[in-house]
DNA sequence: AAGTTTCACAACCGCCTAGGC
DNA sequence: GGCCTAGGCGGTTGTGAAACT
């Protein structure tokens, strides 16, 4: 891919925006949208790059942008996310209306990031966290209006045949919600002895005939919610395209006899 | 009061992916 | 299928303010 040349070399000024900026940027946007960020500079007479405007308006400027201090539900909502998801701020930020990824990012690093290290340290003190941490349990799930089942696959490569990439990738957890009433069976021995006899009476490993139905490969299709120890969210721990391949449709197929709530 | 260190956060950088051609 | 661009994402840096010595 062409790199594009540097800003400073366009001529194009960097650093921190003036509220002169800010404003020619407002102006043109509310008046005529931000369709091609590339453009829009130019167009509105800024000496900035595109990426420069883009990042000052959906991290700054935007009017549904909340701006003060977090509140400590915020704070517990990006740590309990944070244990779900990792660093994937953008997924975190999309539950978290009116925050930004770079705005949680920053009071991770600088704020929360000690804290949750602090509380580690100091039991006393954990069970504030450990109590918020006890709404992601599965069985509070369930019942909870905002289920969280998901099959993430972090390898952001499409995965199913059946589902488009963009059902996974952009809406992240919120993009498989469920019914709330949905019931979610255990994860142990018998749920994977269950998963692999219904892929051999399916057409999956016709689909797949060079992936061997291996239980050890079970490893791939983990649990990473709260608790390890009900399906209310998955990872799938590989960047292997036939692996999640196989791992969804087995899944799906599974799904279909073991009556797992629809996808 | 002056110098130094730490903190907070805005902004940038580089990589990745989707989509158009 | 390959190339290219735009946009999105996470990591990192730069800088001003606050705290500390």
């Amino acid at each position: 891919m062409v790199r594009a040349p540097c800003c400073e070399k366009m001529g194009l000024k960097k650093g921190p925006w003036t509220p002169e900026e800010d404003q020619i940027l407002i102006s043109y946007i509310q008046k005529y949208g931000h369709g091609n960020w590339r453009a829009l500079p130019k167009q509105a007479g800024l000496l900035r790059c595109g990426k420069s405007c883009r990042l000052r308006w959906t991290n700054y400027l935007r009017p549904d942008i909340k701006r003060g201090n977090f509140t400590k539900e915020e704070e517990d909502t990006i740590i309990n996310l944070h244990e779900m998801l990792g660093n994937r701020w953008s997924m975190i930020a999309a539950r978290l209306p009116g925050r930004t990824d770079n705005e949680i990012k920053n009071v991770w690093h600088t704020y929360l990031k000690k804290k949750l290290k602090q509380n580690q340290l100091n039991p006393d003190t954990k069970t504030q966290i450990s109590s918020e941490k006890s709404k992601c349990d599965a069985n509070t799930m369930r019942q909870s209006s905002e289920p969280v089942m998901r099959i993430e696959n972090q390898g952001h490569t499409p995965v199913s045949p059946q589902q488009s990439s963009s059902d996974f990738s952009s809406g992240g957890a919120d993009s498989l919600n469920l019914d709330s009433s949905a019931t979610f069976p255990a994860i142990d021995d018998s749920f994977w002895s269950d998963i692999l006899s219904s892929a051999e009476t399916s057409d999956v490993l016709e689909d797949f005939p060079a992936m061997e139905l291996n239980p050890e490969l079970q490893f791939l299709f983990s649990p990473v919610s709260a608790t390890s120890d009900s399906v209310c969210a998955f990872g799938l721990n590989t960047n292997e395209d036939k692996d999640m391949d196989f791992w969804y449709n087995l899944f799906i197929k599974a799904g279909e006899s073991l009556a797992l709530p629809d996808l």
